[in-house]
DNA sequence: GCGACAG
DNA sequence: ATCTTGTCGC
């Protein structure tokens, strides 16, 4: 089984420089005057994650396809090949989007909704992770995150459900969503197809039993086992 | 100049 | 992201 990633896309950039022009101008190619997938139809909601090995310059990205109803995995890929970019605040997609893109590809099924680990508009340019791999792929896309990156919110109310908007400034960029009560928010913005109240509202169904969506907790543990795998072999 | 900084 | 033990709890 070929488990090695495709070479890099042929014009991927290697500077901050040439990434940052990339951005420029793929960024006026986002769509959000679409609502993207209505929340309790019948969905395949596909999460994507990377896990990395910088000692011997290896990465390793999960695809993992879930019905979005009843939370049961219904495909998953792997995709394991060199390191592409440095991580540098603000140029993430370039460093995680390579190796999504073939684990995409290799996935079984057609996305309905792509989950990703980091943010979309909610980004110093508004051309976060997400809607960089939405604009590619062309389809909808959100971003979850974990810590507001240089945003800021006032905490949501107590309960799961609650949400405050996150604020570049005076722009609300995303939300700050409970998904438990009583535990630290997690941080929604707008990729790619998808409106804002619509991803939240997909992410606070998928984020059922856990803080984190069941697609990113299930993308993180499969990318952490394709990584290991290739470490050790076999 | 200094601090902050998704994963 | 990753480095990392025990520990509390369902």
């Amino acid at each position: 089984m070929n488990h090695t990633s495709d070479e890099l896309p042929p014009d991927w950039p290697t500077t901050e420089r040439q990434a940052l022009a990339v951005q420029l101008d793929l960024r006026t190619r986002v769509v959000l005057d679409e609502p993207g997938p209505p929340p309790g139809a019948p969905l395949t909601a596909v999460g994507v994650d990377v896990a990395y090995d910088d000692e011997r310059d290896l990465v390793a990205a999960a695809a993992v396809a879930l019905d979005a109803r009843t939370l049961d995995v219904v495909a998953e890929a792997t995709a394991v090949g060199r390191v592409a970019f440095p991580y540098v605040p603000g140029l993430l997609a370039f460093r995680e989007i390579p190796a999504v893109l073939t684990a995409l590809r290799r996935l079984g099924a057609e996305p309905g909704l792509v989950v990703c680990d980091g943010y979309g508009l909610a980004h110093p340019r508004r051309f976060g992770l997400a809607a960089h791999l939405g604009v590619l792929t062309g389809l909808p896309t959100i971003g979850v995150a974990k810590n507001p990156f240089t945003f800021h919110y006032a905490p949501p109310g107590p309960d799961r459900g609650d949400a405050s908007p996150l604020l570049d400034g005076d722009e609300e960029v995303g939300r700050a969503l409970r998904t438990r009560t009583g535990v630290k928010p997690v941080f929604v913005s707008v990729g790619h197809r998808v409106s804002l109240d619509r991803a939240c509202d997909h992410v606070l169904a998928l984020a059922r039993d856990f803080r984190l969506p069941e697609t990113t907790r299930r993308a993180d543990a499969l990318c952490r086992r394709a990584l290991a795998q290739a470490v050790t072999g076999g």
